[in-house]
DNA sequence: CCAAAAGTGTTGTTTATACACCCATGT
DNA sequence: ACATGGGTGTATAAACAACACTTTTGG
């Protein structure tokens, strides 16, 4: 291997490519995001976002997609682009420009299938991340930043639900994002008003309570501005 | 040249990067944005956005700060970078990743310095854009998008102003951003309200009318977020 | 005195906020 | 019967939208 001729050449000198990803879900009350421990230097044993190098035949997102499905197992979830950093000395290595995406987990779907390589990954809580590898906190910090944003103005929030959810597990969506709370009548009123959800008929019974009624989205799937 | 080799190899296969820039400014009470006219193939003599490839050794902005200022002479302007397009097959010649910005050129700096190469240059306006090479429409596209979207929650419009200018000046920038009438009361009123400006106590005396008082914004050169 | 752009308030409507109690269920 | 989360209305404040006339200047 050392010893054999490097095959891919060029006249001018080319930048790699790798797409990170910034994987959010809600468990246990809390924004949480996947992390994943480093096998090689640098930063070895050190937690990093997932994400890998481009292939020559495959779209930038497609190279996310595949990252996140190879990493988690889970496909067809909300994956948006967030940013592309590319400070020449953000790697040690050689010059990376990595495109960063962020992707939402709905809490349904969180049974993680071990990545292939057996690499361990991990939950964290975003506010109790550990250090994290390369320029990787600054990425998870402006995806959160943009999730934070994108709740006030588009349908985002839903991607974190399943099918089927009831008001208060909405609303708990946004004050977990936010750390804030949100007054119960002032946000049910808000909701309705924009026209998003339907009632499905359906009804949870969960403890010794009342029933609460489920929802549903008009347009599964699609993540619009509102306002 | 073409017998000698190729200077740059890699162990696995790497993309180009370019930084590709859409350039507004407001002119003639249009919005409109800069094109070159491509020397080589492919498009040869088609327009297309400024732009060009990574130096290994500098930041992505800090390209597309060169390559501005190689196309116009302009330094020091708003310059914020917008979406990373990678499609597999947006360039003919080889696997391009580009990464692109946009640029506002104040209306008072619109003196461009002919590109050193001699390409020439030219002003279009946005709604009348020739074909373009690649991808570029697409991305010319979404620039504006993002642009009607930022004048919404953001101090973005003052970048097309002189450090003083009348609240018409003002207006019509959103006015031509937006190509709709908005009304000059109501206009005035919310400007204020988020006190975002003040005036100088100079006014300008333009032509056989009352002169308009100038102002200037609190924070010159920051981009803020409002609302 | 005329043309041209600058400047200025009021009213009605919509949207956001603050706030407290009854309801249906399981144990 | 009680504990638990589900569900509901009203009043006030703030933001936004519609709308027309007077002022100052140069020619």
């Amino acid at each position: 291997m050392p010893t054999q001729t490097k095959q891919f050449s060029y006249w001018h000198p080319h930048p790699a490519v790798t797409t990170d990803i910034v994987i959010f879900t809600i468990r246990e009350e809390k924004l949480q995001l996947l992390l994943i421990r480093r096998r090689n230097p640098p930063f070895q044993g050190g937690w990093a976002l997932p994400g890998g190098f481009l292939n020559m035949d495959e779209d930038l997102a497609d190279c996310a997609k595949r990252e996140l499905e190879e990493e988690t197992g889970i496909k067809n979830v909300y994956l948006e682009q967030l940013y592309t950093f590319g400070k020449h000395d953000r790697d040690p290595r050689e010059r990376v420009i990595s495109v960063a995406y962020y992707a939402l987990i709905p809490s349904d779907r969180l049974t993680l299938q071990p990545a292939s390589d057996a690499t361990d990954a991990g939950w964290f809580a975003y506010d109790e991340l550990p250090d994290l590898a390369f320029d990787h906190r600054e990425i998870a910090e402006q995806a959160h930043e943009r999730l934070v944003a994108k709740l006030d103005y588009s349908t985002i929030a839903f991607q974190f639900l399943p099918k089927q959810f009831t008001l208060s597990e909405l609303q708990d969506v946004y004050e977990t994002i936010r750390s804030e709370p949100m007054d119960k009548r002032n946000f049910r009123k808000w909701i309705v008003a924009r026209n998003l959800i339907e009632a499905t008929g359906n009804e949870r019974r969960n403890g010794s309570h009342r029933p609460a009624q489920l929802f549903r989205t008009k347009r599964p799937g699609r993540v619009e501005i509102i306002r």
